[in-house]
RNA sequence: GGGUCUAUAGCCAAGUGGUAAGGCAUGGGACUGCAACUCCCUGAUCGUUGGUUCAAAUCCGACUAGGCCCUCCA
C-alpha cells in the first residue's frame, strides 16, 4: 500500500514481503479518562491495522500502558499525573492505573477498537529499563548529572531526522510552565532516569544503580517495543504531538542501542480540534465517549465521524458536526437494514468492489473513499446476498457494525405490534388523534413507525 | 524565532496534468389523513497571486489564513 512516513515526509510504497508485520502503538497515560480527540487516534490506528489485515498481512501489535506517572496537565511545576488523580479520587496511584486503563479498554470496545494483542503496563519492564540505560551509558550515549541519567544526543547525526529541525532555532523552555534544566549538557538532551524529581512527590520509586528513582518518558517506548517485537519495527505509531521529542528521542535511544536502523515507517494522526484549536483535557468540555452515550450518541457515530474524515487532516470536532454524521450513520444503517439476503453471490461483481475498496484503503488509508465505495455498492444493481457478504466484508475494516441490527425483545415485538394494530384501527376509523397520540406514544419510548406502502414497520433507537 | 502540516460548496470530503466523485444538510417534487421513512430532482471553477504547459484544483514560487510541535498532551 501507499502511506504517509514522517521520516520521509512523503507518501511512499509499504509493501513488506513478509507475512507478519510488527506494528508498535504509543498508548494512554492512564490518570484520568481518554478524551475523544485521544481516541480518534485509536481509532484510525485500529482502521490502518485492520486494513494491513484486509490486504493480507498479519499484525503483530504492541501497546504500551504509561502507569509510571509523569508531568501534571500541561504544566511541569505541578505534581506527578498520576499522583495528581490519586488525591483527586483519595486512591493509590496503582489503583487509579487500573482504573482508567479498564476505562480505556471500555472507551476501546465501544468504538469496535480491536484491543492490541499486546498491551504492556510500563511499571512491569522497570528491570529492562536498567538494563537498556546501562547500556547506553556504556557505549557513551548515556551520563550522569546532577544526579540523574541523560542521553546525549550531541553523540548523534541524524537526531532530527523526523523534525527537519536545525538545533541553533531550538527554543528551550518555549512554555512558560516548563524551566530549563541545568544539568543537561546538550539542550535536546533528555532523562533517561530520574533521581532528582522535580517533584518530590513521585509516588513509585525503583532501585537502580544511579539511586531510587524512575524512568524517564521516553524509555518504555523503546524497551516495550524492543522486548515484544525485535530489532526492527515495521511501522510506529502515535500522534502528531509526539513527533517531537517523544519519537525523536525514541529513535535516539533505540538506534543508539541497536547500532542499526530501527524502524522503517511512523504514522501520525492528526488532532481533533475544537473551535479554539487542538482539544485537551485541560481546556474547554471534557469530551469522553461516556458523554457522548449520555447525549443519546451511539459511540459508533464518533468512529463513523473520523472514519469519514482523513487521519492527516486535522478534524473540527463540533456537536453541529457530529450530528450531521448522526444523520447519515443513522441513514445508512437503515438502507442497509432494508437489504434482503436473497440471491447467489455474484463473485465477479463482489470482487470488483472489494477491489475498489482495497484501492481505497491502500491508498494512504483513505478511509472517506472507502465509505463512498460502500454507497456505490448500496445503489449498485447486485442482488441482496451479494450486497450483504460485501459490506459484511467492508465492515472488517470500517468496524461501523453495519448489519448488526438490535436485538429487540419479544415482549416489546409484542406490544409494539399490538400499538401497530390499535393505530391501524383507529385510520381506519378516521381517527386520527388517536393514531397520532400512539405514533407519539412509541415516539417516547424511542420506537419510530414507519408507513410503508407494504405497511407500517418500526426501528428502536438507542 | 525555527520546524511541520493544512486550505475544494453550509459540513465531511474525492481528485496525483485533460474542462470538479460521493455523503449529509438545504430547496423543490412524488408518497402520506398529517408527518417521518423511502424515491426523484437541486449547488462550487477549487485561499490569493505569479510561473511552467497545448492543457493545472492537480507541478513550481511568493503571499495569506489556520493548526500542531520546540521536554514529557493522541
Amino acid at each position: 500500500m501507499e502511506i504517509y512516513n514522517t521520516v520521509e515526509r512523503a507518501i511512499g510504497s509499504f509493501n513488506p514481503s513478509k507475512k507478519i508485520l510488527k506494528m508498535y502503538t504509543c498508548g494512554p497515560t492512564v490518570y484520568h479518562y481518554a478524551h475523544i480527540g485521544n481516541l480518534r487516534t485509536y481509532i484510525m490506528e485500529d482502521a490502518l491495522e485492520k486494513t494491513l489485515n484486509y490486504i493480507g498481512y498479519k499484525v503483530d501489535r504492541v501497546m504500551n500502558i504509561t502507569d509510571v506517572g509523569h508531568l501534571s496537565s500541561d504544566a511541569d511545576t505541578g505534581e506527578d499525573k498520576m499522583l495528581k488523580g490519586a488525591k483527586r479520587e483519595h486512591i493509590s496511584v496503582l489503583d487509579i492505573a487500573k482504573k482508567y486503563t479498564d476505562a480505556f479498554k471500555t472507551d476501546c470496545k465501544k468504538l469496535n477498537i480491536k484491543w492490541p494483542d499486546t498491551v504492556i503496563p510500563a511499571t512491569t519492564c522497570i528491570e529492562d529499563y536498567i538494563k537498556f540505560i546501562q547500556v547506553l551509558i556504556d557505549k557513551g550515549y548515556g551520563y550522569t548529572s546532577g544526579g540523574n541519567v541523560y542521553f546525549d544526543t550531541s553523540r548523534l547525526d541524524e537526531y532530527y531526522k523526523l523534525t527537519n529541525h536545525e538545533e541553533e532555532n531550538l527554543k528551550e523552555a518555549v512554555r512558560d510552565d516548563v524551566e530549563v534544566d541545568i544539568n543537561k549538557k546538550n539542550k535536546t538532551d533528555f532523562v533517561l532516569w530520574f533521581t532528582k524529581s522535580k517533584f518530590d512527590s513521585q509516588e513509585l520509586k525503583w532501585e537502580s544503580p544511579w539511586g531510587l528513582g524512575y524512568p524517564g518518558w521516553h524509555i518504555e517506548c523503546s524497551v516495550i517495543a524492543l522486548k515484544y517485537l525485535g530489532e526492527y519495527l515495521d511501522i510506529h505509531c502515535g500522534g502528531v504531538d509526539n513527533i517531537f521529542p517523544h519519537h525523536t528521542n525514541e529513535i535516539a535511544q533505540s538506534e543508539a542501542y541497536l547500532g542499526h536502523k530501527w524502524c522503517s515507517n511512523w504514522f501520525h494522526c492528526e488532532h481533533l480540534n475544537d473551535v479554539t484549536g487542538k482539544m485537551s483535557k485541560s481546556k474547554g468540555e471534557f469530551l469522553t465517549v461516556s458523554l457522548l452515550e449520555e447525549k443519546g450518541y451511539n459511540p459508533l457515530v464518533y468512529r463513523f465521524f473520523c472514519l469519514q474524515s482523513h487521519y492527516r487532516k486535522q478534524l473540527l470536532f463540533t456537536f453541529g458536526n457530529l450530528d450531521i454524521a448522526k444523520n447519515t450513520y443513522n441513514k445508512l444503517k437503515n438502507k442497509i437494514s432494508t437489504i434482503n439476503n436473497e440471491g447467489s453471490l455474484e463473485q465477479d461483481n463482489i470482487k470488483q468492489y472489494q477491489e475498489k475498496f482495497k484501492q481505497a484503503l491502500e491508498n494512504d488509508l483513505n478511509t472517506a473513499n472507502a465509505i463512498t465505495v460502500l454507497y456505490d455498492v448500496l445503489k449498485s444493481e447486485l442482488n441482496g446476498a451479494s450486497k450483504r457478504y460485501i459490506i459484511n466484508d467492508f465492515d472488517k475494516v470500517l468496524s461501523l457494525d453495519l448489519l448488526k441490527s438490535e436485538e429487540i425483545e419479544e415482549d416489546l415485538k409484542t406490544y409494539i405490534n399490538e400499538m401497530i394494530e390499535k393505530r391501524a384501527q383507529a385510520k381506519k376509523d378516521k381517527d386520527f388523534a388517536l393514531a397520532d397520540k400512539i405514533r407519539e406514544e412509541l415516539l417516547n419510548k424511542n420506537i419510530i413507525l414507519k408507513d410503508t406502502r407494504e405497511g407500517t414497520t418500526y426501528e428502536v433507537i438507542n
